[in-house]
RNA sequence: UCCCCAGUAGCUCAGUUGGCAGAGCAAGUGGCUGUUAACCACUGGGUCCGCGGUUCGAGUCCGUGCUGGGGAGCCA
């Protein structure tokens, strides 16, 4: 099918974005999609039309009182058409270029139900048509600014020889540490069965994470990453939370903490920087619209180093500082949202790594320090967001992981396979978490994780 | 799961001390020869979230449930 010619007579379609950008007149244009909004006059009319190849509509105008005319009157926002003509300068403010209508045909009506209206909807009454908020403005940005984001992560890491593996999404391992986990089964509805007897022969869940298995990829290929969505089923509701979310995890062999905190700020700073450049309009919607400081907090990403800092330093921070926090910052135990937007957002002003946590609420995994008492352990932290990255060096030495597994009640059977690779060959290791759609929030100045996935899935809520 | 707030026209919201249900936008109709969320005029549009209670009378007060939002915990 590919090159195939046109039908005879017929024009190829052009998107808006290409005819909007085009540098001189052009005839036999033929654009689709849909219209955004009809401006009646006395006898003509002008259609913006929009077919999500950016952010602008192109406008139409359809003159004379018969053919063009008399069907753009018909046309109602939100209806689909072909529209054919030619490309001209356009006299108007506003546009380069306007297509004069030869011909407009209606596609796909749109009954005044149609819920979308010319005016700014709330996020709240567009999560209940979240089928339909990918015609507006705002969603359409979103999204395409979505789709350059995870063509920036693979360009990211294709550029740096990381291998990009896709791990199972159903998996068996019941205590992989990171939250509550849906369990999976083909028993009917009612029907009370022995795992044993169940589809895999045991309990099957939806994975957390694709960690344990990229560990084994990293252990062969040198250096690899998934990229892929992640369930959790905690019942969590707040705006930076979902039950399903995509989450990018590098792993890397003969790579220590320093190593990884260095990939991983790479990482943030290259994906703000290619949000700016390679969709500025889009980008500049949220500027202007969601978050008036989005620029600022892009620009101070992009310039700055991040400070390292590492769990003992923060709390002594915290514990020196002034403010009242709700709770005491204290040596052993895990910080809080408070005092992490504390640190971000008034101690540094600017994205922060923390790192060399208590072993004691990490999880098994993670590599123990010469001290004994804290693992290689790093979160970095950009204000607003919070923790964008969790990561660590993993702990190569078999005798210390075993320790450490049997001191955390799990089972060293269950895990034989992860163990395998600390007695063949082991290597030092480390990696990291990535949240995608908090990544997205922090380049679009989004504030609820809902309205930077399409068809959010949360405590109480799977519908479309 | 816990704490706080909200639910009134298609959307965004107002509704005073408990006393006839309101506005803007949208929609429909008409007008307008270059508009830009066009503009102007007119018209239609309500289970005041559900259930129960107090009261002569409840959108308004009380109880309860549901839904949504903000925050917390948990985490990416």
């Amino acid at each position: 099918m590919a090159n195939q010619a046109p039908p005879s007579g017929s024009a190829p379609r052009l998107r808006v974005a290409a005819l909007l950008n085009a540098s001189g007149p052009m005839e036999n244009v033929l654009v689709k999609g849909w219209v955004r909004t009809v401006r009646d006059q006395k006898g003509f009319a002008f259609l913006e039309i929009n077919d999500g190849s950016c952010l602008k509509n192109l406008q139409v105008i359809a003159e004379g009182n018969a053919g063009p005319y008399e069907t753009a009157v018909t046309l109602t926002t939100g209806c689909s058409v072909q529209v054919s003509g030619r490309l001209a300068a356009s006299p108007g403010k506003g546009q380069d270029w306007e297509l004069k209508a030869e011909e407009i045909l209606l596609i796909g009506a749109c009954p005044e139900s149609f819920p979308l209206q010319k005016k700014r909807h709330s996020d709240e009454f567009l999560r209940t048509i979240a089928h339909l908020r990918p015609r507006t403005n705002k969603f359409g940005a979103l999204f395409r600014i979505r789709s350059s984001m995870a063509l920036a992560v693979h360009n990211f890491f294709a550029d740096r020889g990381f291998v990009y593996i896709q791990t199972p999404i159903i998996t068996g391992s019941d205590c992989e540490g990171a939250g509550e986990m849906f369990t999976l089964t083909t028993q009917a509805k009612g029907e009370t069965l022995a795992p044993e007897k169940d589809f895999f022969g045991k309990q099957a869940y939806l994975t957390v994470s694709g960690q344990l298995d990229a560990e084994m990829y990293a252990l062969a290929l040198g250096a690899v990453y998934t990229f892929g969505p992640t369930f959790r089923a905690e019942n969590s509701n707040t705006s930076r939370h979902a039950a399903e979310f995509w989450m990018i995890e590098p792993e890397a062999a003969f790579a220590d903490l320093n190593d990884n905190m260095a990939l991983g700020e790479e990482l943030v700073r290259h994906l703000a920087s290619h949000a700016l450049e390679k969709c500025p309009q889009d980008v500049d919607l949220f500027a202007r619209f969601v978050d008036k400081t989005l620029s600022q907090t892009l620009d101070n990403i992009i310039n700055n180093d991040f400070v390292r800092m590492t769990y003992t330093e923060a709390v002594e921070a915290l514990q020196k500082s002034d403010k009242k926090f709700q709770y005491q910052p204290m040596w052993g135990k895990d910080l809080q949202t408070e005092h992490e937007r504390y640190i971000t957002e008034v101690y540094c002003k600017k994205p922060v790594i923390v790192f060399d946590y208590p072993a004691s609420i990490k999880p098994f995994y993670m590599r123990m320090n010469p001290d004994g008492k804290t693992v290689a352990a790093m979160d970095v932290l950009v204000p607003r967001i919070g923790e964008i990255i969790g990561g660590s060096q993993r702990e190569e030495r078999l005798d210390m992981l075993e320790a450490r597994i049997k001191e955390m009640g799990l089972s060293e059977e269950e895990y034989w396979w992860y163990l395998d690779s600390r007695k063949f060959g082991t290597a030092p290791h480390s990696g990291f978490g990535m949240g995608f759609e908090r990544v997205l929030m922090m380049v679009t100045g989004v504030s609820n994780i809902r309205d930077v996935i399409s068809f959010p899935r949360t405590p109480g809520n799977v519908e479309f």
